[in-house]
Order: C-alpha cells, then structure tokens, then sequence
DNA sequence: TCTGGGGTCCTAGGACCC
DNA sequence: TCTGGGGTCCTAGGACCC
C-alpha cells in the first residue's frame, strides 16, 4: 500500500491583531481587536479580547462597554499591512517545503515530504515567529478537511499542544473527533449542521461513521465529499496554481440610509472606478456586469428591498467610462424611490485576459443586420477544412438579459466551442 | 443609532436544441 | 409533422469561507 499523502494547515493566529502587535509590541498582553472597512465590526481579536467574550463579527457598538472598560485597544484595519506581513509568511513556506497552496490572507497547505516529522513542523512554527512574528499553528493530516481539524485542535488546546498537532500520529484521533462539534469542521456550516442534527449526527465522529447513503441525500455532493475527506479519501487537491479570479467586487455600506437614485449613482460610480482599476491592474476585460442594491437587513420594521441584475456587456471593457454607463443604466432598471437603501456594489465577471481578446465581430451581439450565413462560411474558410467545418449554426437567440447571437459550433470538431470568445475574429 | 467586504461552489430551473 | 427525453448553457439564489 502506497502510504498515505500527508498535508499541513498552517494558520496563522489572530492573524490581523499579530500584525498590529509587531509593529507596536507595548500592545502584548493587552485586548486588541481589528475592526472591518467600515469600523463596523470586530474582525480580528487578541487571545485577551476573546477572553473577554467578545465574539468575532460583533458589532461595535454592542462592544463599547467591554472595550471601556477593559481598555481594549481597538484598530481600524489596514490592508495593506496585512498583505505584506502575509507575504512574509508565505515566502517563508514556500522556500522550506515542496508545494504549498496559498489558501488566504492568513493560511496555506502544505504537502509534506514523507520523512517530515512533528518536530520539524515546529522547528518551522519556531522560524515564521522568529523572522516574521507572527505566531501560527499547524494542524496535519491525511486531508485537507482533517488537516484543518488537526489545526482547529492545535489551536485550541495551545498549552498543550504547543501549536502543533499531528492528528494520525496522536494517541486518540478518534477522541479528538468525537470531541469536535460538526459545525466546527470546515465547510459546515449553521445550515448543513441543523440538517445533520436531523440526522442525529452533531460531532465530527459521528459524522464520520454515518451511513454515506443518507448524507448523499440530505446533503448532496458536498456532504459526500466532506465525508470521504473525513475518512481520509482525499477529495480536496492541493492547488499549487491559484485558478483565474472569476470575477472583482466592489461595493460599501453606507453610514446610514441612502433613499435618491442620485446618491445611489455617486456611490457605484465609486465602486465602479474601485472595480476597473482592479481589473486592468491585473490585465482583465470584463464581460458581464450585475448590479445591486440593499435595504438595511437589520430594520425589521423597514420595508426590505434588496435587487440584482446582471447583463453581457456589449463588449468586454475595463474602461471606466464605458463600465459606468452600463451600471447607471442597470441601477435605473432596479432602483425603486421609497426605499431606504443601506449598500450598494457592482460585480465584474466572466473576466477575459487583455492579451488573449481581439476585438473584433462578436463584441456586438446586438448588431442587427449582419449576414449570419456569410460569418459562418467565412470562419469556416479561413479554418481552412470544408470537411470539418468549426461553426455550423448561427442563431439569434434570446436570454433573461435580451437578445444575443449564439454560434454553434461542430460538436466532435477539436475547435469545439460554444463559447463566441473563442472562435476565430472575422470583420466583414 | 451603529451591526464588513470579497470571494467560491453547488443546485434548481428556464430556454433551446437534437 | 409531431413527440419526449436528454444534453448544454445560462442565471438566480443559497451556503459557506476568510
């Protein structure tokens, strides 16, 4: 038998309050949370804050009182910091092991050679402390699920395990198991949780010995998948190469209430900039773009009120100007006056790489009048071989966002595609 | 009164085609 | 010409994550 992959999760602790506290080491031992954009929540807390019982996601001002009291030092959140001590990490990993797998702000996997033993796991926590600061925990194990379990345990029992727990090596995995809520696993959720209590099945042990038949059905393919994960059947590959962004948000709450369709614009002409920059930084054209808009969730004595749209741009953009006009015109086809609006924001998706997009007769879907037969047969001949022609159909089709044209190409040709931004550029 | 922002993946259902 | 089932594509919306 081959032996069993091994992986790692590498977590670092608190992470956005480690950050501050590097660059401030009087705040060590002190309560310290980090606040989210808006300074509307507490997004990162200190083991000291936590003691206190404030909870991650809590509001302020439901805080205010704790925090005087107790003197907790509170920050607004700076990005820019953080994606730089999180690079630090990182580079760290990446030069110690073989593969490594960015997974966010604040945590990667590991793939571990076969001879790396706990102890080097905390040699390597001892190094990211010493030559960055900041404190991580590192959970291993046989999965990507089960290496976030071994993580979860590490952390919470950091007196003991010293921030480091090897799950398939340690004296009792299923005790860990048992002692480990099913919403506290990766991927459950307050929803999947409630429907696996239905099911009588409220710890990660349980969940593991369930019958995958029920799970199948009550939970689909992502509880299956965290079931196999659960009992050591990989599921979750390691992802060397961050796969394309499939799309750029941009939105914001408001400060309070916003009810004209004048402030709505100015707003999402923000968003809209935010958005585009983003996208050209990275040498993107959108194709699609939606839309939306909130009413304040939390005012249950307010009339609710929360719309999207999305269309298929006339021709992939980045340009601001052009971005804007399609985002008025889509704000105007769901703004309704008599709503107090709380947030607003715009999504760019279907995102195409500058490099690869020619422009050319498929930017415009809409355009009436064009001899359909003659692109066919024109792309058809340039692609040089009558016997296995590219597209075959040509069709004006219509969709939820309007009219658009389909092309349909041969379905066993090696240029098979249904998708317009593949086939070939033709000007007529 | 105040209560974030930016993502991914999955499913259901409509439209259309063969 | 009529028909149903299956396939594909697309969108909306839910669930979850950090």
């Amino acid at each position: 038998m081959a032996p069993m992959p091994r992986l790692a999760l590498v977590d670092c602790n608190n992470f956005f309050c480690s950050c501050e506290r590097v660059f401030n080491p009087a705040l060590n031992g002190k309560p310290v949370v980090v606040l989210s954009n808006n300074d509307g929540c507490i997004i990162s807390r200190s083991e000291e804050a936590k003691a206190l019982g404030i909870p991650m996601g809590a509001p302020l001002h439901e805080q205010q009182e704790v925090i005087r009291k107790y003197d907790v030092r509170v920050f607004s959140s700076n990005y820019t910091l953080y994606g730089d001590m999180s690079a630090r990490v990182m580079s760290i990993l990446r030069d110690e092991m073989p593969a490594i797998e960015v997974y966010s702000i604040d945590e990667a996997f590991l793939r571990l050679p076969s001879d790396f033993t706990e102890e080097h796991a905390r040699a390597l926590r001892a190094k990211v402390l010493q030559w960055t600061g900041i404190p991580v925990c590192i959970g291993i194990a046989t999965t990507k699920l089960l290496a976030k379990l071994a993580n979860r345990h590490a952390k919470k029992n950091k007196a003991l395990t010293g921030g480091v727990f090897d799950l398939p090596n340690s004296r009792d995995p299923d005790g860990i198991m048992a002692a480990t809520p099913s919403d506290g696993l990766w991927g459950v959720g307050k929803n999947l949780a409630h429907r696996l209590k239905g099911m009588g099945v409220t710890t990660a042990l349980e969940f593991k010995q369930a019958d995958p038949a029920p799970i199948r059905k009550s939970l689909g393919v992502v509880g299956e998948r965290l079931l196999r994960e659960l009992n050591g059947i990989p599921c979750l590959e390691l992802e060397e190469m961050p796969p394309d962004r499939k799309g750029v948000m941009a939105s914001r709450s408001f400060g309070s209430a916003v009810e004209s369709v004048e402030e709505l614009e100015e707003a999402l002409a923000n968003h809209v900039a935010r958005a585009g920059e983003k996208i050209r930084r990275f040498g993107l054209l959108a194709t699609r773009m939606e839309v939306f808009l909130r009413t304040n969730r939390f005012r249950k004595d307010e009339r609710q009120y929360s719309p999207g749209i999305g269309i298929t741009l006339e021709r992939p953009t980045h340009s601001t100007a052009e971005l804007m006009t399609s985002a008025r015109a889509l704000l105007h086809r769901i703004y309704r006056p008599g709503y107090r609006y709380k947030k607003t924001g715009v999504y760019l998706a279907n995102l195409v790489s500058e490099d690869e997009y020619q422009p050319g007769l498929f930017d415009r879907p809409r355009n009436a009048g064009i001899d359909v037969d003659r692109i066919v047969d024109e792309i058809n001949r340039r692609l040089g071989d009558p016997k296995n022609p590219v597209i075959t159909r040509a069709s004006q089709g219509t969709d939820r966002s309007g009219k658009g044209w389909k092309m349909r190409s041969q379905r066993h040709s090696p240029h098979y595609t249904t998708d317009w931004r593949e086939l070939p550029v033709v000007r007529i």
